[in-house]
DNA sequence: CTGTATTGCTACGATATCAGTAGCAATACA
DNA sequence: TGTATTGCTACTGATATCGTAGCAATACAG
């Protein structure tokens, strides 16, 4: 396979370069790969299939997309129903302070 | 040199292979750079300076440390005081979203 | 003045990650 | 059957990041 996803680090192991551990760091790790904060974001209204989601997240590569969802299943933020993939408890949780940002950026963005 | 940095995307633009051009993703493809949230993180308490920033950063190189720095000095998010590198207002705001995840971070992480 | 430390970078080769495209097996109809 | 759609995998080339070296500028000590 072209790329399989790192695992994703625990507590107290190294994160992509820092050693520190720390949980917000581990966090920050996880979603600055490409499109995760996308995909957490295009999952929250309803579940998605494959391509639904890869459209929604501007033709991301299907190879990054699958590595992501992966990832992002291994860690039980979202799952995989007959329906696509959707959020899981804990990804609605997490998107629950991931929401905010959307507002916030449609305020800054014009400023830029 | 090595690294330059994109621009950051304005709203409307194309972000980094996505064409959407909505606020959030641009937001999530400044973010999602490396260790741009971590930056954000780090600079929350006290000005830093470059060598103390990048010891926090888990000795991130200092092409990547001083690329992110200029691309998020050039959206306002942070600034060079004579104390070394700051959040601004707006940068203390857009930190202000992100802090509770910190809290959420720890109670998830340890469930990995 | 030297000498020594620290800071804020830049340069560069090695890797890792991502984009872009092609294509294929499986399922769902017509 | 045939045709479409879906959920991927494979491969190649582009970009981003790492890791290390090193240098100019400032600060301070002797």
């Amino acid at each position: 396979m072209a790329d399989d996803g790192r695992p994703v680090a625990r507590h107290g192991e190294s994160v992509r370069g820092s050693q520190s551990g720390q949980p917000i760091m581990v966090l920050f790790d996880l979603l600055s790969r490409r499109w995760a904060m996308g995909i957490l974001w295009n999952l929250s209204e309803a579940p998605r299939t494959f391509r639904d989601l890869q459209a929604r997240c501007g033709s991301a590569s299907p190879s990054v997309l699958n590595t992501r969802l992966k990832e992002l299943r291994s860690v039980g933020l979202i799952e995989n129903t007959p329906d696509g993939y959707g959020l899981t408890g804990t990804g609605r949780e997490l998107f629950g302070h991931l929401e905010p940002l959307g507002d916030w950026a449609m305020e800054w963005v014009p400023t830029l």
